[in-house]
RNA sequence: GGAAGAAUAGCGAAGAGGCUAAACGCGGCAGACUGUAAAUCUGUUCCUUCGGGUUCGGUGGUUCGAAUCCACCUUCUUCCA
């Protein structure tokens, strides 16, 4: 048995979505799954304990910006990332890809690998799969992440055929330089809008028995039919018996698109993002709590929603915390949207269980004010 | 009582005859944000029926033309009695 156990227990009948959980070194967790995102080894402006209240079982960090700073080894020194910041569950390290296109004008790629200029004071960095690979180990998640090309769209179909091979080949160094058998490694599914590629990347993939399987190059600048055309391309190609996780998606009409076409897991820095900006999503849509109009509403943020900030506070405040740039404001803002999105995909979850989780998604979207049907 | 200086848009502050409806910052009003270089970035911010119309403490004046020069008035700051 590998680092982590995936048991799907019920699949419903009316669409691919699937429920179960996922067996970690750090806790046992269900699918699907929303996991907010603390890049630095912290979910901005928010505890642990907050953390866990809002029913999150994985939450991401990531290894370029924990490699900067504060370094892998004092990571490690502090027994792992999940002790650093005192999270007690499961986390998971994304590898430094999306830098790969986040900074693309800082970075320089090779076969061998990818060479960063740091963002921080410009000094040659050289990330290679393996020493993604062993930096990922120092750092100490559960669940680490190939190092892959997060290529930009659009791009040449010639582009993504030699990055998709390239991620391959990166794909397996990296699993050969795997040292640590308590962490699951996933690999990740690129190609673009290309079908032919993605099947490809996935099938490869597939033949190199990773612990879980990644969905990558979404959500990075493409219209919304092509990001569930990309999905599309890559899932089907997926196995039964391993987790998959669609990387960078957190608005919910992508969420449930992914949930309907099979997949468990979703990272994004959206709902933290925004909440910092004062953009709230409510079960009525999004609000942006700054606007004038709120600035008497005596209401809660959002009536269906329990988490700690609707249970306590008004639109009103929170639209005066925002004005004035309180840090309060910001983390009731961001508990607010994580638990949205948690909430809304456990309430998935009970409606997969009752074999009716296209109604549900529909109704929900509906109410939220998406056109898109489901 | 005397001397010097200052008054510019919601606030602060540039501008010292035409290129000025007036830089810039803050504030205000909106928008964007999707494996976090983001508590960031972008737009807008005198009125308008989009033709134009009114502005730079006030009133007169000089000039083809004034926020900019002159006179007086008002208010404020500092200094001397």
């Amino acid at each position: 048995m590998g680092a982590i156990e995936l048991k799907i227990l019920h699949k419903d009948k009316n669409s691919e979505a699937r429920y179960g959980y996922l067996v970690t070194p750090h806790g046992t967790v269900e699918l699907p799954m929303f996991m907010p995102v603390g890049t630095l080894a912290t979910v901005k402006t928010l505890s642990p304990e907050e953390i866990k209240e809002l029913g999150a079982g994985v939450i991401l960090a990531n290894t370029y910006h924990l490699y900067l700073r504060p370094g892998a080894e004092i990571v490690a020194e502090a027994g792992g990332v999940a002790k650093f910041m005192n999270y007690n569950g499961p986390m998971l390290t994304d590898s430094g890809g999306f830098q790969v296109f986040s900074l693309a004008k800082n970075r320089n790629i090779s076969e061998e690998g990818v060479e960063f200029r740091s963002h921080l004071d410009g000094h040659k960095i050289f990330f290679t799969p393996e020493s993604v690979i062993h930096t990922e180990e120092l750092i100490g998640a559960d669940i680490i992440m190939s190092f892959d090309e997060c290529a930009p769209y659009p791009c040449t179909k010639e582009y993504m055929a030699n990055s998709v091979e390239r991620t391959l080949r990166w794909a397996k160094r990296g699993l050969n330089a795997k040292t640590r058998s308590d962490q699951a490694l996933f690999g990740i599914v690129q190609g673009g809008d290309f079908p032919d590629l993605r099947e490809h990347s996935a099938k490869k993939l597939v033949e190199m028995n990773f612990d879980g399987y990644s969905i990558g190059g979404t959500s990075i600048g493409e219209p919304k039919d092509v990001e569930y055309r990309m999905v599309s391309y890559a899932v089907k190609h997926l196995p039964e018996d391993k987790p998959r996780y669609l990387m960078g998606v957190g608005s919910l009409d992508m969420i449930f698109d992914g949930i309907s076409k099979g997949v468990d897991m979703f990272d994004c820095v959206l709902p933290t993002r925004i909440a910092r900006h004062g953009t709230l999503m409510t079960s009525r849509g999004r609000i942006n709590i700054k606007n004038k109009q709120y600035e008497r509403d005596f209401t809660p943020l959002d009536e269906d929603c329990d988490c700690y900030c609707c249970r306590n506070f008004t639109r009103a405040y929170i639209h005066h915390l925002m004005k004035c740039e309180e840090g309060l404001g910001a983390r009731l803002c961001s508990i607010h949207n994580i638990r949205f999105l948690i909430h809304h995909v456990e309430r998935a979850r009970e409606a997969i269980k009752n074999d009716r989780f296209n109604e549900f998604a529909a109704e929900t979207m509906h109410k939220f004010g998406s056109d898109r049907g489901f």
